[in-house]
DNA sequence: CAAGGTCATAACATACGCTTATGACCCAGT
DNA sequence: ACTGGGTCATAAGCGTATGTTATGACCTTG
């Protein structure tokens, strides 16, 4: 397969006709007289021709050095058109990274990773994109995002993931609920005959959820189902009903007592929060960065 | 000095790219399936970009991927012109040989030395230009020849040589010549006070004739001067004088008794005959098929 | 569900390609 | 005429690149 000449034999030829010496050429390109001797010497031997007239003063190109020089100047300018052309490529992955998350990533996690990305790689654009798990997918399958964020315990097929953090569901009702002054958590049969506020179908948050039950033989039936955690809150406090919601959505109102966390007794409520992007292709070093920030400065949280 | 992007992994990347799979571009360049993925994460490295989609049952390009092929398709053309043309070249260096050669070379020895070349290498042309040693030295300043042969003791300035044969002056008179029946053998003295029909001066066989004299302090005035073996074998026979030629240029005139040869005592008459070529470049594969065909089929005489 | 394809990884051998050290040679300036 | 500074070539040593074979993990397909 050592059918293709030496690019670097042929650039040194070159530097060689333009200094006039193969000492000085060697200089120019960072090599030791020997070794550019050496290469020179093994270039004419593979293409057959004598390149160079060696004297003691010096060294000129042969009439046949003179076309091979001819011929490599479009060589190595194809060439480098090659290597900038990728560079440009290498330098849009190395400098924008175009994320997708679910709306409860986008909202109440990402916030805080973009910043310590931007405060480790200012020269990192980042555009984001928020879109529940299976919208996720698809960006990835038209190319539209390196990176991903999604909840739930699967990874996506076709994906590979990392997981980056852990999110808790809480169950939170309003201060005027039955719920709202129990000492004694409530169990899970109860939550399931509830009338609940959730999340629609699709989103990671509702298939914790679902899951969680069901690995007590129950099913979810909710009252209401809303497409974002601002509206489930505000549902909650309007009385319509118990909503289930990540823990870090609602630290502030239950804080401030407008809402208050319920707990649940025998249901694991966690879920992953995972990095994904295509199980084909590597990471991009922008989407790299990113993970490096999120693991660093303590965003992860449960 | 690595600064250059590997030519045969990007060859490799365009194969893979038409065969669907690493395994299969692999087999088609002709190395195995892990040197191939090897070469290709390396290009991927090298360039800061995924470039491949591995998936198992194929692989295919990323966009990514199919740009650098769009821009490695010039390069690699480009490279390929230049190995077409140096192929050309080195085939005509191979295949065609310039010679210059002095006249004695030319008429008594070369002709046997050509037909053994013929022989061994039916392909190889030559062309032939008869030329005195200071005309070949100028010739190999004009590039207008590859290998020259000359007489003489000296290697001119500039070239470098070898010794390929060695042919002795002899000196002959016609048969009614006083000297035609001597037994013994004349001295140097005697030659030099003799008329002497002489190649003219510049040529080897002078040259060496002017040498020898002069090791016994004597000095040649030639009765005549001419400027072919011919013509001095015809002066000689008509009686002008006593000639100093090649052996082999009267070697027939000799046996059929036209001429006489008489020895002559303490006079080094032999002179090498050399094949030379430039001092600064390497003797042509052609040339150097004819150097061996000189040496190898008893070509060489004195 | 087994078989045959995909690609990746590991261990090893070889050979390339650079370096430093040294030598031969020529030209120019003293 | 000679020495000094330039040329290039050769030799020995060494690290690494790059190939090989052997093996394993993983989809896809019949």
């Amino acid at each position: 397969m050592t059918q293709w000449p030496d690019l670097d034999g042929l650039a040194l030829l070159a530097a060689v006709a333009e200094a006039g010496s193969i000492s000085r050429a060697a200089e120019g390109v960072g090599i030791t007289q020997p070794a550019a001797s050496l290469r020179l010497k093994r270039l004419e031997a593979a293409l057959g021709l004598t390149l160079l007239e060696r004297t003691t003063s010096g060294t000129r190109l042969t009439p046949e050095g003179a076309a091979v020089v001819g011929w490599a100047a479009p060589a190595l300018d194809a060439t480098r058109e090659l290597i900038d052309g990728a560079r440009l490529l290498a330098s849009r992955r190395r400098h924008h990274l175009r994320v997708a998350a679910s709306l409860t990533v986008a909202e109440y996690l990402l916030p805080a990773w973009l910043s310590a990305l931007h405060a480790s790689d200012p020269d990192i654009a980042v555009s984001l994109h928020m879109a529940n798990s299976y919208e996720v997918e698809e960006s990835f399958s038209r190319r539209a995002i390196d990176l991903g964020f999604v909840e739930g315990a699967r990874v996506p097929p076709g994906l590979q993931g990392r997981t980056v953090a852990h999110d808790e569901l809480v169950v939170v009702v309003a201060p005027d609920h039955p719920w709202a002054h129990r000492r004694r958590p409530i169990d899970a049969a109860a939550l399931a005959r509830a009338d609940i506020v959730a999340r629609e179908a699709g989103s990671g948050t509702r298939e914790v959820l679902e899951r969680a039950l069901a690995r007590h033989g129950l099913s979810l039936s909710p009252a209401v189902e809303l497409a974002s955690t601002t509206a489930i809150k505000a549902a909650v406090a309007d009385g319509i009903g118990a909503g289930v919601v990540g823990r870090a959505a609602v630290t502030r109102e239950v804080a401030e007592g407008r809402l208050v966390a319920v707990a649940v007794a025998d249901l694991d409520l966690r879920r992953a929060i995972r990095a994904v992007w295509p199980r084909a292709t590597s990471l991009s070093p922008a989407g790299r960065r990113l993970l490096a920030s999120v693991r660093a400065p303590g965003a992860a949280r449960d």
